[in-house]
DNA sequence: ACTATATCCTGTATGC
DNA sequence: TGCATACAGGATATAG
């Protein structure tokens, strides 16, 4: 699933591929993907035309692709979304919903989006700051982080810390094995409340969190399979340097316990029981 | 303001 | 073999 190290891998990949290069013509295959252009799927195919792009910004998990005006095309991969950078004679990817092709002939933007949580929109004016992610917090990878102050705002939540960290208006950019990953580095139950937590704990959960991330990102990402690739299609490995996501039943790799699946959310969480013991008050 | 839950979506894996 | 169900989990609308 798309998390922030994959979406600045993506980032990357279209950061050498997009830059300069002027749209001639949309091709929207499915509705769903631009359900949230404003002026539906046709405005949206006549506003991008002509269009060049710039350099392609991120905060989270959320992608902005600039033009040289001052409007950008909004992304979000939800669980699914890839973009690829294909020559135009490729055959389409079965779930392919938008193709994008440029004035020099050069090699196009597909969308592909199985699942389609995933879209992508025209923000007006949002070349800089997109209002779309005005409620976005920012990320652990962005300089104007302020460390203490992200602290405090956990430590003001009375939710369970993984809710909080899930939470992209208190931080951005975590997901579901992300936020495991750094639960486990830093020996915390999901469910503790994060007002429970000092704020030595907090800033560790914050600095595990930071510190997997960055090794996912030097891997290319996380991905167990064709669901998340890079631009060019192909998959990162960090997914054999996982701890606790995903290896239910499997040891520890610190004391040897048995992971445990547990429900949560609509979804599942990963722990070892004995270095991520529930806390009871 | 904060918190928790339902909802969207489809390919793959599993069970009977 | 065929059919039904569970599962993966992003952001957001809505209710409490």
């Amino acid at each position: 699933m798309p998390e922030l190290p994959e979406v600045e891998v993506v980032r990357l990949g279209l950061a050498q591929a997009l830059p300069g290069r002027m749209i001639a013509g949309v091709r929207v295959l499915h509705p769903r993907p631009v359900r949230r252009h404003a002026g539906g799927v046709d405005d949206f195919v006549t506003s991008l035309i002509g269009r060049q792009f710039v350099e392609p910004k991120r905060r989270g998990k959320f992608l902005w692709l600039p033009f040289a005006d001052s409007d950008a095309l909004m992304a979000h991969l939800g669980m699914s979304g890839q973009f690829r950078v294909d020559d135009p004679g490729t055959a389409l990817p079965p779930q392919c919903r938008v193709v994008f092709s440029f004035e020099d002939n050069g090699p196009e933007l597909r969308f592909v989006d199985q699942r389609m949580f995933g879209g992508i929109w025209l923000s007006p004016g949002g070349a800089e700051a997109p209002a779309e992610i005005a409620h976005i917090a920012l990320d652990l990878f962005d300089p104007g982080l302020d460390l203490v102050a992200l602290v405090a705002a956990i430590r003001s939540r009375k939710s369970g810390i993984k809710r909080v960290l899930l939470n992209q208006q208190v931080v951005s950019g975590i997901g579901n094995i992300y936020a495991d990953e750094a639960l486990w580095a830093a020996r915390v139950h999901y469910d503790t409340a994060a007002d429970q937590l000092s704020a030595v704990k907090v800033r560790g959960l914050l600095v595990a969190a930071t510190e997997v991330m960055t090794a996912a990102l030097a891997q290319g990402g996380t991905s167990f399979d064709a669901l998340y690739v890079n631009v060019n299609g192909t998959s990162g490995y960090f997914s054999r340097s996982l701890s606790a996501y995903g290896r239910d039943g499997q040891p520890c790799p610190r004391c040897g316990q048995g992971i445990v699946r547990e429900a949560f959310m609509n979804r599942s969480s990963y722990r070892c029981p004995q270095c991520q013991p529930r806390i009871v008050d």
